[in-house]
DNA sequence: CTAGGGTTAG
């Protein structure tokens, strides 16, 4: 360590004595050749080589090649060092020198030093000037690219020639400056050069204008391979696979081959549009014609293989790469990042540090998202102090993003929003990600909050990222007329067309009791994907039409749609809702016979349920032991949730073991159970689960309903205090609660597991969340119109109970969606049979 | 001496 302090040291001094000591004029590069040695080899050794053959000449320096000098130096302290002498020495007054160095600070990364190099040129000329331009360029400093040009050819009394354009073109940042360089380019004739087309064609495409591209290359007198390539890349990048692959075929009737430029842009293409088999000629041509050696290609290939899924292919390719450099590092990480294997991820990544290769920002967002999909907390803080200590978080919005995501999905939301919050720069997807976020973390109105935000914030124009995280959120809380708002947005740019809009509005519908509305949307999309087939079966699945959700099943099947595990999750529950056991046992089959779909613990819930329900208590309890995997509390708890309903005490009691074996923290489970005895007036055993309940500490979900009333979500919290209406709701409540009584309601006080005097406990059942909710709809909307509820939790039997009372006395449909399903109440009576 | 067209992303 210290040496290479001291080394640098010794460097900048060296770099000031030398400017400031005209004395060492003509002094021997020899003798300084020791200090740049361990810093800089590549350029010592041709240093070194070139002093010999001086040496030999007995010329001094004079002979040497500085050019070459100025190439080889891979350091910018040697660079500036080199500089210096060649100031003191008086070579910098040789033009070419010095046009070198300009370029030279500019790869080095100090453009600030190419300029200054720069003014100090007293006989500039057109290379000097184009090497000034094309070094901002490179930088990324595209105004004062544009200004250095400006100057260049308004001011310099020179006359730019055809070099001078492809780098300003470059530069342009949107057509007005585009047309502008266009117009200098006609008048000084440079038109139908290859290189100045290239760039005017990829340009044009760039800001939108492909028909203005493609009429240039059309128009193009002469066409090298450069211009073909311009043009294909140029459709590649605005995703139009089909136009780019038919220049492709025209390029090669007109016998120009493909070379790795060509390859490397149609590969992503090829990616992208899902074209595997050209994809895979592709790759055979690139066998065949010896480009399997190229650095781009192979990256590119690998990029194709990791998004089709095929890491066979990726890692072979891979393997067989000669050079491999940081992109090609990241493509085999984010291949198996992308298809969740991150351990393997993880194992390229070392194996990338030990090959010392150094990370790059897009190493950092796959790390990210490795660290979250492997539950690392530990890591996820090294990940973030690493990319703030380099200062990306600042610099970029994408590894922002990535970090925001990955704290996000370990469900640290407060960390997510902390980073976010510290972001410079937001764009659309850093707002959807923490939208995601949110709603992922089951804070649906917080997720609306942040929406509401990015609305309230210029400049961010929603994309249908946003309404894909944005839509489960309102259908959690039921927000209807939110989300109708949202269809009409998306109708007017055609959203609605792309799966995954459609499929979250279908969702939205059918989640918030609006099935016909689900059903005709459902009809409107491509439904060749098996995406929307899933959540319209889901959503008959909710609402309990066992039936219709079959003949969808039936008719997704004649369409040719190839279901996949989520379809059967949505079937097999369909089929224990509507009590169609057969059905679903010959479906459970069929995925693993027909579809080689390897059941998993979801499917295993929804067949013990499926039993369960139907009173088979006994199938139920087989089928769990025989399941290859190990239960889980959804497969357990829909045991218990079975015995509930069918009354059976001793296999309830044994399911709440084992449930409280791998989930004690669910409060629900210990209700279930305590119904159970209560149901058949066994109050020691109900007494023996609520202090067993009140030992263990438990932490409640929060359970909270909301109602939508005007556009605008309600969420109650129970026993909330804090509404404005607080006064009106719980004077509705009472007066509600003495009707229902005189009709014969008494409070089932099994519900509360608190140890409290009665009274006490027919407070609490009266203020659950869902009897506020009803009571604020009542107050706000008009008489006998439905009322429709949503609830994070199972809603509790003294509810269900209640809710059949009110919606006699105030003669209301009322419709409660739980965690479960639909519960549609009316004249006293609810659609369920009481089997909820 | 200088230049175009190419690979990775949340």
């Amino acid at each position: 360590m210290l040496v290479i302090i001291l080394h640098a040291l010794t460097v900048n001094l060296l770099y000031l004595v030398l400017r400031l000591a005209p004395i060492f004029r003509g002094g021997c590069l020899s003798r300084f050749l020791p200090l740049f040695e361990a810093r800089c080899p590549l350029f010592s050794a041709a240093a070194n080589s070139l002093l010999l053959s001086s040496d030999r000449a007995k010329n001094d320096n004079r002979e040497i090649d500085f050019g070459v000098l100025l190439e080889s130096c891979t350091r910018l302290h040697v660079l500036k060092c080199l500089h210096a002498f060649l100031v003191v020495s008086g070579k910098i007054q040789n033009i070419f020198i010095a046009t070198k160095l300009v370029n030279r600070y500019a790869n080095l990364g100090d453009v600030s030093f190419s300029r200054r190099t720069f003014d100090q040129i007293l006989n500039k000329n057109v290379f000097t000037w184009n090497s000034m331009v094309s070094a901002y360029v490179r930088r990324g400093h595209f105004c004062e690219a544009l200004d250095c040009f400006y100057h260049f050819s308004l001011t310099s009394g020179l006359r730019p020639d055809f070099y001078t354009f492809p780098p300003v073109l470059k530069a342009c940042r949107n057509l007005v400056e585009v047309k502008k360089i266009h117009c200098a380019v006609l008048k000084l004739g440079f038109e139908w050069d290859v290189f100045v087309a290239a760039s005017l064609l990829h340009m044009y495409a760039q800001f939108g204008l492909a028909d203005v591209a493609r009429k240039l290359f059309d128009d193009m007198p002469v066409r090298d391979r450069g211009s073909w390539n311009a043009m294909i890349s140029s459709y590649c990048q605005s995703g139009n696979a089909i136009e780019a692959l038919n220049v492709l075929d025209k390029m090669r009737l007109e016998g120009v081959n493909m070379d790795s430029v060509t390859i490397a842009s149609i590969l992503p293409t090829c990616a992208q549009s899902g074209d595997i088999i050209t994809g895979m000629l592709i790759h055979l041509y690139v066998i065949k014609h010896g480009l399997e050696y190229d650095l781009f290609v192979s990256n590119a290939l690998i990029n194709m293989y990791g998004k089709f899924g095929i890491l066979e292919l990726a890692l072979k390719v891979f393997d067989q790469m000669i050079v491999r450099d940081v992109v090609s590092w990241n493509s085999i990480i984010s291949a198996y990042e992308q298809n969740n294997d991150p351990i393997t991820a993880r194992r390229f990544f070392n194996k990338m540090q030990r090959a010392g290769i150094q990370p790059d920002l897009l190493t950092l967002v796959s790390l990210a998202s490795i660290v979250a999909q492997s539950n690392d907390h530990k890591n996820s803080l090294s990940i973030h102090g690493f990319v703030m200590r380099r200062g990306w978080l600042m610099h970029d919005v994408v590894i922002g993003n990535a970090v925001v995501d990955m704290y996000a999905k370990l469900g640290d939301i407060d960390s997510a929003r902390s980073v976010f919050e510290g972001l410079p720069v937001k764009d659309v997807i850093s707002w959807n990600t923490l939208i995601t976020g949110h709603a992922q973390n089951g804070l649906a109105s917080e997720a609306i909050e942040v929406y509401q935000m990015m609305e309230e914030c210029n400049g961010i124009i929603p994309n249908h990222g946003t309404w894909v995280s944005l839509l489960p959120a309102y259908s959690h809380v039921g927000a209807v007329q939110q989300g109708m708002k949202v269809h009409g947005r998306v109708i007017k740019n055609c959203l609605y067309m792309d799966v995954f809009v459609g499929t979250c509005l279908i969702d939205m519908y059918g989640k918030c009791g609006r099935l016909d509305d689900a059903m005709s949307l459902f009809y409107q999309i491509p439904r060749e994907s098996p995406v929307p087939w899933n959540a319209i079966i889901s959503c008959h699945a909710v609402h309990g039409h066992g039936e219709k959700a079959l003949n969808l099943f039936r008719e997704m099947l004649d369409e040719r749609v190839k279901p996949d595990d989520i379809t059967f999750v949505s079937l097999l529950s369909a089929c224990s809702h509507s009590g169609l056991v057969s059905d679903g046992q010959s479906y459970f089959r069929m995925m693993q016979e027909e579809y080689k779909i390897k059941p998993h613990l979801k499917h295993y819930g929804c067949m013990v349920d499926l039993f369960g329900r139907a009173g088979q208590l006994e199938m139920a309890y087989d089928f769990i032991k025989n399941m290859p995997l190990q239960p889980d509390a959804s497969v357990w708890g829909a045991l218990l949730g079975a015995c509930r309903i069918h009354g059976n005490i001793e296999l309830g009691a044994f399911a709440s073991d084992r449930l409280f074996e791998v989930d004690s923290e669910n409060v629900g489970y210990y209700v279930l159970l305590s119904n159970i005895y209560a149901n058949v007036g066994k109050w020691e055993g109900v007494n023996k689960v609520r202090s067993l309940a009140r030992v263990r500490g438990l932490k409640k979900t929060p359970g909270w309903s909301s109602i939508e009333v005007n556009s605008k979500v309600d969420v109650f919290y129970t026993g909330n205090q804090t509404h404005p209406k607080c006064e009106e709701i719980y004077g509705e409540l009472r007066n509600l609660t003495a009707k229902m009584k005189s009709l014969g309601y008494v409070p089932d006080y099994s519900f509360v597991l608190q140890d409290v005097e009665d009274d006490e406990k027919e407070f609490i059942l009266s203020s659950h969340s869902e009897r506020l909710a009803i009571a604020f709809g009542i107050i706000s909307t008009s008489p006998k119109s439905p009322i429709r509820i949503f609830k994070n939790l199972r809603v509790c039997g003294d509810c269900h109970n209640a809710t059949k009372f009110i919606s006699q006395i105030t003669e209301r449909e009322i419709i409660v969606r739980d965690s479960n399903r639909f519960h549609h109440f009316k004249e006293g009576i609810c659609s369920c049979g009481d089997y909820w």
